[in-house]
DNA sequence: TTGAAAGCGCTAACAC
DNA sequence: GTGTTAGCGCTTTCAA
């Protein structure tokens, strides 16, 4: 347990001050390019590692990008965390990523907590709609982006996916196959919820068909959800021949539902939103609409980087539109 | 943006030093009870919240502690992790994940990049069998823990499951119902592969079976790796009649491997490692050995914090026993 | 272009 | 039991 070797240190053995390091650091300013170079000796020889927290003390805010994720586990997910930390490496931060659990008072621990810890930023996909802890976080000047749902009453950058247009194409995919279409829904307070119904809405109206028409039940965006909603659906008279999936986890749970209740592909048609978990379709009897998960966090962190860039940053909200139905 | 209140503030306003108000912060001196209570006032009034850089700065250690995971879409380490944060929180720290993704290279940036950032503590799931920026990070005074696999050539705490006897007690299972057993194992350079592979062995010499009957193969982990290594199985005459998967996202390639080839659960049993992925396995097809994945977590989160809180600390190996097969 | 020195917000000796 | 003060390691004026 060796005693660090600090910027000091570094000045010392290469014979400058230590502002001149500092220069060399950061690269920002001109600095004599013989000085330059005994500094880098130096830093090499020294094995020098730079203080993160001093850094951050002095400059009022650390190198850290917090990420708040209801559920790391959920693919999609995973793949806008892989997006947000291409994003966020690259620009030399770190993703310091927290799963609330879908829990509005673990989210709102955690964003307390980044602000504390004076983060650079926060990305932050909301279990509710709403969020007390974020005005706070703003008000202490940390730059915020929302992701994947939208949150009402602040005025904050915001990426989304096109769910209202993405569901009326699939719901029409499903629609153009004949038959009676349901839905099974996600919580209405989630707005991605509440558009994709919107989205189903509209491709029934489109296809001449009434209020009279839908069946929607309102489950939990969980398996179980979505195997108890299936359920409920198969007791229908008569049998819906088609159903949209509100998202990928609850088509885990239909899947399952359906197979049990022995019934094929042809008998009931099934539409949903990618990544489908863990191969868990490896016949692919599921149309899912492509989701640019992926692409989500990357925008996410351009944006987020854009705000700590720019003082006077307006917020905008960017729509992605959806891919093809696979 | 509004300039956030500091420690000064609070003393000035509740009339005491700022020493005292860092007193009734941390909670560990003497206070006067009545000054006591002016602090609290003045805390609360100014919504005080604590800067944790300058904290961190001052003490020489940030209040984070990293968690390095290969995957965190496996529900092993979702487990785990949950596991590690519900200690971590519980004794005041942030636990920052970082995905690694099989890649050492990432690995051991996350590595640097912590040991920068002063955390605390780090609790790694390597990637491989060695890890060379781990020593650094001890040199540094980083307290680690290593969890899951094993790591040469380091003396460093660490928590493992008891692998060689799970295997082998699932290998013992799968050969009461009769027949040829083949292994499908994840890469050797993992502890954990080999560790299975021996108990695999162990149970095979147990049923008085010689090397001539041992069928495996070595594979890596991933579900492509199990739907090929399944593939191969499949080619061989005669058929084995059951297959020790080495792990559980492996399981999902051998699954669909299977199913593809038209075998009901009869023809083939499987034996595993839980968590299953996803509820990949509704009917319950496939044995599997229940590993305390969140225990590993909880474990390692107390092993983390007797390490930082007992400066003199020797290094331990824990064995978790894994559980029942169901 | 470079260096001296102040100071980010907090904690921990030390003196009272 | 409480206050004064130095200083954690860095960046950033400011003056040279």
């Amino acid at each position: 347990m060796s005693k660090r070797t600090k910027l000091s240190d570094v000045a010392e053995v290469a014979g400058v001050s230590t502002a001149t390091v500092s220069r060399v650091l950061n690269g920002n300013e001109r600095v004599d390019p013989e000085l330059a170079d005994r500094v880098r000796t130096a830093l090499a020889e020294l094995k020098y590692r730079r203080n993160r927290l001093a850094r951050g003390l002095r400059q009022r805010s650390s190198s850290l990008i917090g990420a708040i994720i209801p559920d790391v586990s959920n693919p999609f997910f995973t793949d806008v965390v892989r997006g947000l930390e291409d994003g966020v490496r690259e620009a030399g931060f770190m993703l310091v990523l927290c799963n609330s659990d879908e829990d509005p008072q673990k989210e709102n621990d955690y964003l307390e907590l980044l602000v504390d810890q004076q983060a650079a930023g926060i990305v932050l996909a909301p279990a509710g709609s709403r969020t007390p802890g974020l005005a706070e976080a703003l008000d202490a000047g940390v730059r915020v982006v929302v992701i994947d749902r939208l949150l009402e009453g602040v005025n904050v950058d915001t990426v989304v996916l096109a769910n209202t247009e993405g569901a009326r194409a699939l719901t029409t995919h499903l629609l153009e196959s004949g038959g009676r279409v349901a839905h099974i829904s996600g919580p209405m307070r989630a707005s991605t919820a509440s558009e994709r119904v919107e989205g189903y809405r509209r491709a029934l109206r489109e296809h001449g068909l009434g209020r009279r028409d839908e069946i929607i039940i309102e489950s939990d965006y969980t398996v179980e959800g979505g195997y108890a909603a299936m359920g409920r659906l198969l007791e229908l008279q008569p049998r819906p021949d088609a159903v949209l999936v509100g998202n990928n986890v609850m088509t885990l749970g239909v899947l399952r539902r359906v197979a049990e209740a022995g019934l094929r592909p042809e008998d009931l048609r099934i539409g949903s939103f990618d990544p489908v978990p863990w191969g868990a379709d490896p016949d692919r009897t599921v149309a899912v609409l492509e989701h640019p998960s992926h692409q989500l966090g990357t925008v996410a962190a351009e944006l987020i980087m854009a705000a700590i860039a720019d003082e006077s940053h307006t917020p905008h909200t960017v729509v992605l539109p959806s891919g093809e139905i696979v």
